[in-house]
RNA sequence: GAUUCCGUAGCUCAGCAGGUAGAGCACAUCCCUUUUAAGGAUGGGGUCCUGGGUUCGAAUCCCAGCGGGAUCACCA
C-alpha cells in the first residue's frame, strides 16, 4: 500500500515511526481528563479572568503558526475552537527541548488529536488563549486534512466537493463547523418533538423493520431473504398498520420513529432509507391532528429559531398557528380551474387532457386527481396548508369522509410546495377495510406496482375493534431541510446513499504474472508505479538502467523492501 | 430515465487555436520569532477519472464507460 501514499501522508508515517523511536506511543490507550470545552471557556471567561486557571483539555490541530520559540495552535474540540499558546520554555522544563523542537515542530500535524493542560489568558492580540504547560499526542493522523480559512467570514478552500464530502463525511464535519451545526438541530428537532409526545403522556414504541408483509403505504419495497424462515421478507415502507395493532392492543397514543425504506428513485428530496416519525392517537380525530400538528411545528420551530418565521430558499415561511386549510376539491378548483366534485373516471381523463396531464390506463380516479392536484396545485402551497378531505380512492386506510362517502377524513400538510406531514382519522370498519384492501389488489391486477398488499392480520385486528384515532405521519428529513434550510436531503442525512465508491484498478497483466518471473511481490506496486504494467514491457527493459531507476525510487518513496541486485533484475528478463 | 455541466497536486482551482503540466493553501529545509486566512526565501509533490480513437504528438479534439452536481420526468 505504501505506493499510493501521497509524499505528505508518506512523511507522516515517517513521522510516526519517529515518535515510536521517542518512546512516544501515538495511539495511547490511557484515557485523558478533560474538565472543560472550549465553548464554556469563550462564554465564561470574558466576565471573569479568575477563571480556568487549571484547565485540561483535548482536541484536533486545525492550523499552526509556528515562529522557533514559541508557537500557536489553534484546538478544536467537540464544541468550537481556541487558540492554544506554546512556549518552548514552559512544555520543555529542563535543558531537554524535544518535546518542543522535535516532537510538537516537526512530528505533530495538523488533524493530529492532542491532550493539553494550561491556563487561559487573553494575547496582545486580545484572544482568549490557553498558555499550554503540558501537551501529550492522544492519536496522530496519517491523512492530510483539507485546510479551510476564514476571514472576516470570508473563507478561503472550502472543502466542497459534494462527493467528496458525503462519501467522507467525517471530513466534512472536522472542517465545516456549519454541517455539524445541522446535525445539531436535526437531533435538537427531534428531541423536541419527542418531549412534547411524552408531555402528552403518549409510548414511544418500536415495531418490525423486517416485515412479511410491505403494508401502510403505496410504494416499491425492498426485498431481502430469511434463511432459516426460506422466506421473503420486506424492508418496511410504513409501520402505519403496526402502530394501529398497539392502538387495538389498548395504548391511547402509540409514536415511533422510523427509518423507511422504498426501492424507488433518488433526488433532492429523496433517499432509499428515510426517517418518519408516525403517531397514532386513540379517540381523536383528524381536526384535532391539524390542531396538534400546528402545535407541534410552532414548538419545533421556536426551539430551534426561537421564532416561528424562517428563511427556507429565498422564502420566509411562518410555522406560526393556525395553518391554513383547504379542501382538494378547492384546491383544484382554485389553481386548476376545474371542479372534480362526482366526477367518474373518464371525465377525469377529460380534465387531465385539457389540462395537460399525461395520463395511463392503470390510474384510477384517485390517482389522476392526485395528478392534477401534484401538476396544479403543490407548487402554489408555500407557506403551511393543510390540504383535505382526499378522494377514497387515494386513501385505503383512512375513514370515510363523515359526511361525504366519496371522500376521506384525510389532510397533508404542504410548505413550500413539498408534502410534509400526511394524517387520517383511522379507517376504524373492518369490513370497509377489507374492501378498500381489495379495491388496491384490482388496481394492481391493473397495473398499478404500488398497490398495497392485503394485511389480512390488521384486518382482524380490526375486527377486534379499533377506537376511533387520528394518525399523522412526517417526514423527518423534509422537516430538517425546512427547518435548517438546506436544499438537499443529502445535506440532512449523515449517509446519503452514493453509488460504491470505485477504486482504480491497474490496467495490464496481475500481479501473479509479475511474481511469475520473479519479480518479488513487493517489488510489484513499485514497478507499477515506475510505468511498467505488463510482464512484456519489463522484460523489453534495460536491466542496468532500471536497478539504478528502482534503486531511486526505493529510496525516493523511502519502500521498506530490500533493494534489488543486478543478476536478480537479469533473471527477470529471461524468465 | 432525459438533458446538461463537471472530474488536473492532500484541498480549492487555472491551463484547452493539440507540442513533454501551473497557482494559492498544505508539505519539506531555512530566515523571522506573541501570531491571527502570519510574513519571507528555496524546494519536493501529478496514471491531468478510465478505456479506445484521430494525430508525428492528446490534460486539451472525438467516441464509450465510471463517478458526481444541476434541471426535468417518475415517485410519497
Amino acid at each position: 500500500m505504501l505506493q499510493d501514499l501521497s509524499e505528505q501522508e508518506a512523511i507522516r508515517r515517517e513521522s510516526l515511526k519517529e515518535l515510536g523511536n521517542l518512546g512516544i506511543n501515538a495511539y495511547p490507550a490511557e484515557a485523558f481528563e478533560v474538565n472543560v470545552s472550549t465553548s464554556e471557556i469563550h462564554r465564561n471567561f470574558p466576565d471573569n479572568h479568575n477563571l480556568y486557571q487549571e484547565v485540561s483539555l483535548a482536541g484536533r490541530i486545525m492550523t499552526r503558526r509556528i515562529m522557533g520559540a514559541a508557537s500557536f495552535v489553534d484546538l478544536q474540540d467537540s464544541s468550537g475552537r481556541i487558540q492554544l499558546y506554546i512556549k518552548r520554555d514552559d512544555i520543555c522544563a529542563g535543558e531537554d527541548k524535544t518535546l518542543y523542537n522535535t516532537v510538537f515542530k516537526r512530528l505533530l500535524d495538523i488533524g493530529d488529536i492532542i491532550g493539553i493542560t494550561g491556563f487561559v489568558f487573553i494575547t496582545q492580540m486580545g484572544e482568549i488563549s490557553i498558555h499550554v504547560k503540558s501537551l501529550k499526542l492522544l492519536s496522530k493522523s496519517l491523512r492530510v486534512l483539507p485546510v479551510v480559512k476564514e476571514k472576516d467570514d470570508q473563507v478561503f478552500d472550502a472543502f466542497s466537493d459534494p462527493e467528496a464530502r458525503y462519501r467522507q463525511r467525517y471530513v466534512d464535519l472536522i472542517v465545516n463547523p456549519e454541517v455539524r451545526d445541522i446535525f445539531i438541530r436535526r437531533s435538537q428537532i427531534i428531541n423536541n418533538m419527542r418531549e412534547f409526545f411524552n408531555s402528552k403522556g403518549y409510548l414511544e414504541v418500536e415495531t418490525p423493520i423486517l416485515q412479511p408483509i410491505p403494508g401502510g403505504a403505496a410504494a416499491r419495497p425492498f426485498i431481502t431473504h430469511h434463511n432459516a424462515l426460506d422466506m421473503p421478507l420486506y424492508l418496511r415502507i410504513a409501520n402505519e398498520l403496526y402502530l394501529k395493532k398497539l392502538i387495538v392492543g389498548g395504548f391511547d397514543g402509540v409514536y415511533e420513529f422510523a427509518k423507511d425504506f422504498r426501492n424507488e428513485g433518488m433526488d433532492r428530496t429523496h433517499n432509499p432509507e428515510f426517517t418518519v416519525l408516525e403517531i397514532y392517537v386513540a379517540y381523536k380525530d383528524y381536526f384535532w391532528m391539524m390542531e396538534f400538528v400546528e402545535e407541534m411545528l410552532e414548538r419545533v420551530a421556536l426551539g430551534l429559531h426561537k421564532r416561528t418565521a424562517l428563511q427556507v430558499g429565498d422564502r420566509e415561511i411562518d410555522f406560526k398557528k393556525p395553518f391554513l386549510r383547504l379542501t382538494m376539491t378547492d384546491a383544484i378548483k382554485l389553481y386548476a380551474g376545474v371542479d372534480i366534485a362526482g366526477k367518474s373516471e373518464k371525465e377525469l381523463r377529460v380534465f387531465c387532457k385539457q389540462l395537460g396531464i399525461e395520463t395511463d390506463p392503470s390510474m384510477g380516479t384517485g390517482k389522476l386527481i392526485d395528478a392534477i392536484f401534484g401538476e396544479k396545485c403543490e407548487e402554489h402551497l408555500i407557506q403551511p396548508t393543510f390540504i383535505m378531505d382526499y378522494p377514497i380512492e387515494m386513501s385505503p386506510l383512512c375513514k370515510r369522509h363523515r359526511s361525504n362517502p366519496e371522500l376521506t377524513e384525510r389532510f397533508e400538510l404542504f410548505v413550500n410546495g413539498k408534502e410534509l406531514c400526511n394524517a387520517y382519522s383511522e379507517l376504524n370498519d373492518p369490513i370497509d377495510q377489507l374492501g378498500r384492501f381489495q379495491e388496491q389488489l384490482n388496481l394492481s391486477k391493473k397495473g398499478d406496482d404500488e398497490a398495497m398488499f392485503i394485511d389480512m392480520d390488521f384486518v382482524r385486528a380490526l375486527e377486534y375493534g379499533m377506537p376511533t384515532c387520528s394518525g399523522m405521519g412526517i417526514g423527518i428529513d423534509r422537516l430538517t431541510m425546512f427547518m435548517t434550510n438546506q436544499p438537499s436531503i443529502q445535506d440532512v442525512l449523515f449517509f446519503p446513499q452514493m453509488r460504491p465508491e470505485k477504486k482504480a484498478t491497474p490496467a495490464g497483466d496481475p500481479d501473479e504474472a509479475f511474481v511469475a518471473i520473479g519479480v518479488p511481490e513487493a517489488w510489484v506496486p513499485a514497478l507499477r508505479k515506475y510505468g511498467f504494467k505488463t510482464v512484456a514491457e519489463l522484460k523489453a527493459a534495460n536491466p542496468n538502467k532500471l536497478l539504478n531507476d528502482l534503486g531511486g525510487l526505493r529510496k525516493k518513496l523511502k519502500l521498506e523492501i530490500p533493494a534489488l541486485k543486478l543478476d536478480e533484475i537479469q533473471a527477470w528478463m529471461e524468465a
